[in-house]
DNA sequence: ATTACTTTTTAGATTGGTCTAAATTTAGTA
DNA sequence: TACTAAATTTAGACCAATCTAAAAAGTAAT
């Protein structure tokens, strides 16, 4: 791993985040957007990272991470969400003020010293967002999560993370106590304006909108089919 | 706190340590050494600190730290000793490990982060070098403490800081298990190379050379009078 | 296919942090 | 005191990262 300033990291971070479950490459303006720079400025950088080999680039063709750029964007990406266990479980932050403070913490450079976070924490597969840590090879953990927009009446699950990771959006879930790990069960969808009742923790009723239900991800509880309770 | 750049720390930072002990101001050279760049770096920087009120600079006079350099300089030591703490209790680095990695630590920027990290390390006084961690308003804790070199035989204490911060000296330390807090009783000097024998532990017998003498720090432990052991 | 709009790149400038080389000031000593 | 050596500042340049304004290329639609 070669060494990167700080804004080149960002960069990479940038254009791994906008190469998420996409097959095209980033555009400049996207990159920009993103980077909150300008698109001239993206260009250079763009041009200075594929000169260290990090991105393949053609003019006007967008970028595109190389393995080697997608081994540093990950890395960093499991290093900012370590240090967010860290914050939260450690130090007691709670999870909407922990984004800024990692993402300076991401940029500190010792091998051995995210290995040693990693191990202290327990090696945590999840965020406190409930996004996927990366192990120490850049492979992230996979579950099939859904929106609670996309469960129908009758299931049940876990909130396991969120799509939306504004700090509003994050402190208004604490209010409502919905935090990571509830059980929810879908009892009724509205068509009116797509809101729904749940039942939460198998105790309180509680109405949602649509707008909550796009961003929260719920891990399903398999439907326990003749009185099987799973034990054995 | 305004918000600095790095390196505009790490000038706060030499220009802190050179002034430690004197009363004279840190001259642009002294700074260029602390801070391996060159003289003329040094100038334009300080320059630029002074136009920021954070140094006291006249033309080929020198330099001295004002009250809000020295505020920003003090917390920096705060946050480096701190986070060198973290690093031996909770992630099991060794002494001689955490220098580097506590200096790029030290720039992460906020307050809430530090206060809660003092608070989670048990609100300590000294780091693992045995130097002491100044508190949230700057007040260093003080003991008074005696390098082995100025002991005289029969003279006991406890281990408690080194001067020389070195990796080797550090190292060379933990082979000898000269750790922080083990006791030590001065046995005898020799006129010839100034080298001593003490007791370690109250059970092993050990040379020390000169130069070890003089980068270790020691709290006398108070003779005890008449058979008094010290206990109510 | 020509026009109009958007995206991207180029050109040129700025700021922070650095350098070397030369000029200047201060300090020490014959 | 005047000369020499050391310390410091000035001058001029460079690189990384950024900007604005203008030019060029790509895209869409009539």
């Amino acid at each position: 791993m070669q060494n990167l300033s700080q804004t080149e990291e960002n960069y990479l971070k940038a254009i791994f985040k906008l190469s998420e479950g996409v097959t095209s490459p980033a555009s400049t303006n996207a990159i920009s957007g993103e980077m909150n720079t300008s698109a001239a400025s993206v260009t250079d950088m763009v041009i200075r990272l594929s000169k260290k080999e990090l991105v393949d680039y053609k003019k006007r063709k967008g970028v595109r991470l190389t393995n080697q750029g997608m081994k540093i964007a990950t890395h960093l990406i499991r290093k900012h969400r370590l240090w967010e266990v860290f914050l939260v479980e450690k130090l007691d932050f709670s999870w909407d003020e922990v984004h800024d403070i990692a993402e300076q913490l991401e940029h500190i450079k010792s091998l051995d010293l995210v290995e040693r976070l990693d191990n202290y924490l327990g090696n945590p597969q999840f965020d406190p967002h409930g996004d996927p840590i990366p192990d120490a090879d850049g492979n992230f953990a996979y579950r099939k999560q859904f929106l609670l927009a996309e469960l129908t009446p009758g299931e049940k699950g876990a909130v396991v993370g969120v799509q939306d990771h504004t700090t509003t959006f994050l402190q208004y879930l604490d209010q409502l106590h919905l935090v990571l790990g509830v059980q929810i069960e879908l009892l009724e969808r509205f068509a009116y304006d797509e809101s729904v009742k749940i039942l939460l923790n198998g105790e309180q009723e509680m109405i949602l909108s649509k707008k909550v239900c796009q961003n929260l991800f719920i891990l399903k509880k398999p439907a326990v089919a003749n009185g099987n309770t799973g034990r054995k």
